[in-house]
Formats: C-alpha cells, structure tokens, sequence
DNA sequence: GAAATATTTGACTGACGGTCAAAATAGGGG
DNA sequence: CCCCTATTTTGACCGTCAGTCAAATATTTC
C-alpha cells in the first residue's frame, strides 16, 4: 500500500547495477585464470570497492561462482527452450538442443570447467540457500526442455513407450551428453579415440542413445545432415558472441 | 654390478612402508572428510610423522591424494580385466565390465567425488608427472579393457563395423558409462527421474548405447537376466569388501 | 547544519599448504 | 664405547587468502 521512497529505489538499482559490475568482473577473472587464481582483494580492486562490499552481495568467493556459474545455465536454457521449437519431427528437434548444446560448449569451453567444480560437495555448502535453488531451476529448464520433446513423441509415437519410460530416456540423454563433454575433455582419450573435432562424439553419442531408444526416424533412414544445415541457418545464423551475451 | 648394501635395502623397504601408511591413513581421511576438511598436520598427526616427512614422499597434498586416487583407479582396472574374461557373447562379457564398474560404484560411493576433483586441472598441475603418468597408465588400462571387447565383438561379427569405428563405440561407451554416474549423484535428477537404485540407469543406459551401436543380441532378443545373475555368481560369488582389498 | 542512520572500508584473524634451518638419529671407524 | 659425519626428522615459520568487524565515511532526516 505505502508507496516506496524513491532515493530507496534509486539505492536498490545501484545495489544492483553493483552486483552486476562484480559479477561481470568475476566472470572474467574465473575463464581468465580459473579459480585459484585470484582472490577476493585482485576483484575488489578491479571493481573499484572494497572486499568488505562484496561480501555485502555474496556470502562466500564459492557463493559468487555459483552465480556466475547460475547466469550461464541461464543462457543455456535460453537457449535449449528455443531449439526445442525447431520446426521438425521430435528427434529433429531433440538434435536442435543436442547442437545448441555443442554450440555453447564449444563457444565457452571455460564454463566446463566451471561447472565442474559445482561437482564437488564442498562448493554448495559454502553458497547460500536462493542462489542454490536459482541453480536448481534453470537445470529443471534444461531438463524440462529435453523431456517435453521426449513426452510428446511418445505421444506422437516416434518413440515407443516401452521399455524405457519418458524419464529414463530423458536422463540417458542428459547422461550421455555431460558424459561425452566431459571425457572429450581428457587430453590423452582424444588421442586415444582419435578424436579432432571436440564437438563430434558429443553429438555421434546422442544419435546412438536415440537409436537405442529407438526414437524413429533412425539415424540411417533420415537425412540429418539437411536438418543440421537447417539448425545451423535457423538457429545459429550469426555466429553469436556468447561471452558478449553472458556479460549482460 | 655392485652389491646394494643391506641397511640401505631396508631403509627403502622402511620407506615403502611408511608411504603406505601415509597413503592408508590419507585414503581414511578423504572418504571420511572428502578434501577439505582435513589438514597435512591432521594427516601427520595420525601416522605419527611430521608435516616435513610427509613432503619427503608426496610433492603436495593433491599429489597425495592423486596417488590414492590412482591406486582405486588400478582396482578398477584390475576389476575390469577379471570382467572381461568372463565366459560368454562378446556383449555379455560388455555387460559384466559394466556390472563391475556399478559394483565398485555401490560400494565405494566416495571414490566418484574424489574422482571428480581430478578434472579441476589446477588439481593436476600440482601433481608430480610420476603420478601422473601412473594415473594415465591405469586409465589406459581400463579403456583397453572395454576397447578389446569391442574389437573382438566387430571381428566376431557381433557388432557392425559402420558407420562407428571401435574407438568411437568404446568412446561412447565411457562416456555414458561416467555421465550416468556422475547424473545419479544428482539428487534433484534423482527425484526429477524417479530413481531409487542409483546403479540401475547406469546399466540401462549402457544398454541404450549398445542397442544403438547394433551390437548382437539386442536387449530385447536375448535373456540378459541370466547373464546378470551368472555374472552376479561368477564375478562376485561373495560380497567383497573393497575398502577393505584398497586397504592392501 | 547537526544528529541519526546507513554504508564502506581495510586492518586484522585464523587456517593452511609448504619450507628449511636446526635438532635428532644412524652409521662407521678407531 | 665414543666421536665425528651423513642422513633424516622435525616443527617453528612464511606467505597467502577467505572472511570479519570496528572505525571511518557518506547519506538522510529533522
């Protein structure tokens, strides 16, 4: 009912054009160096306030990443939720997100890297509550993206119901796909797999879970190279600058 | 040529020892307290050595615990060799390596977050190449294990040569192998994908990739139940302790 | 413009990984 | 058994860094 003081919105947008300014900072500092190294001083001095201020906006340097790593699974999201409405049957569009998928990755390497740290028990003890839930929902964005389409060609009938249900599938596409990004990353199974182009087996792998699934048309009696090219003009017509994108 | 004189081959046995104990006492530690919340003075403390001794036999503490790492690692190749003897169909004998993977996992749970630390790659850089190139060997070894069946499966006929090379196909297979385990350890995936036996969606995701692959029987033409129960028998005919055989 | 309130600051603390000079121990010759 | 030397062990010490909080500074209110 009150009617809010106007120099305490004027204090709030600041508070927030603030956080905005250490967050971006952060963001370069963890694909610049990674981690380690840096410390909460080497960001106070590149935003221009002192450490005591930034633990005014984030409870712990683990807190910070989180939302660092958060802001980025948003565009990701973003990102998987306009694929899903490639126009096409429901595996071509389950591609669509599988190449947004690689496009992100291949475009913002680093933010593996990041994201991986987040595997670690340790990491989320030291951040707070809202940011660990704000993680939680844009990762049930990601998955809800992937399982509709799976949902509706169950019900379309290009994926049989039996003997895996629309959950088991959505996780063995989920699995595969972190699970191929993640051992891409390993330095000598890519020589070991002979392996040149780090986005390849990520997809070759999704295409074998979906033959698996059963998930029609098959990879041999579909041409997908077309769909690809369509993704690619449709999708991807201008080589996007994430980083750009992430940094607000 | 020159005789080694004997106090100096007991010094070396004595230090033998001691690094056992170092890494015995360290392995108690991180699957009790993970990575952080232990010190080297801890460590130090409960083998009855200085912080200083503790240096002569690893570089750091990451070094330390690579090594216990690596030595889970060569269970795990140890345990993936026995597996791939097993008597049977070239997909079967998958299967059992398979079963073993998830078998180590049921019962040393703490050994995936121990080995998530090692894709940081600040963690590596700390390391010294020997444990490096020791931990490179028994992943190589685990690989081979996996690789061999398959080339043995496409020889034999089971499993197509095209339009997937044995390297991709084994490539495929770790992946979703780790990816899988690495999802269940989710707990919101695990609520979201209504999964109650975390082990269960590693092997129907195997199998998923399998079927995808071509490789004969398929799931649905062969009575794989059997297969789970022999190898249930034959590999794992009393319930191991694994920590106790890590123990040495 | 002064008092009250809110915000910012950076010196300080505690913890920890890693080092190294000094202490302790072992070895060997007489 | 002792003494001198080489080797090993030790733990006080160092540098670093996340996080705190009392004092300084800025802002609002009256």
């Amino acid at each position: 009912m009150s009617a809010v003081s106007p120099s305490i919105q004027r204090k709030e947008r600041e508070f927030l054009a603030r956080e905005e300014l250490i967050i971006t900072h952060a963001r370069r500092l963890l694909l610049e160096k990674g981690f380690q190294a840096w410390n909460m001083e080497e960001l106070a001095g590149a935003v221009q306030y002192s450490k005591g201020t930034l633990y005014q906006h984030f409870t712990s340097k683990e807190d910070l990443v989180l939302e660092v790593a958060t802001d980025a699974l948003k565009q990701r999201a973003d990102l998987f939720e306009r694929a899903s409405r490639f126009q096409g049957r429901t595996r071509e569009r389950c591609r669509a997100i599988g190449f947004a998928c690689c496009e992100f990755a291949a475009n913002c390497p680093e933010y593996f890297h990041i994201e991986m740290m987040l595997k670690s028990a340790s990491f989320w003890e030291k951040a707070s509550e809202a940011r660990r839930q704000a993680h939680a929902f844009q990762g049930a964005r990601c998955w809800r993206a992937v399982n509709h389409i799976i949902v509706e060609a169950m019900a379309v009938g290009d994926l049989p119901r039996e003997p895996y249900s629309a959950e088991q599938a959505t996780f063995a596409l989920v699995s595969v796909t972190v699970g191929s990004h993640l051992m891409v990353q390993e330095p000598h199974l890519r020589v070991q797999a002979g392996i040149t182009d780090e986005m390849m087996p990520v997809r070759v792998n999704q295409d074998m879970v979906c033959d698996g699934l059963k998930w029609r048309p098959f990879l041999n009696e579909f041409d997908y190279a077309e769909t690809d090219k369509r993704i690619g003009k449709e999708l991807f017509p201008n080589a996007v600058n994430w980083h750009q994108t992430l940094g607000g």
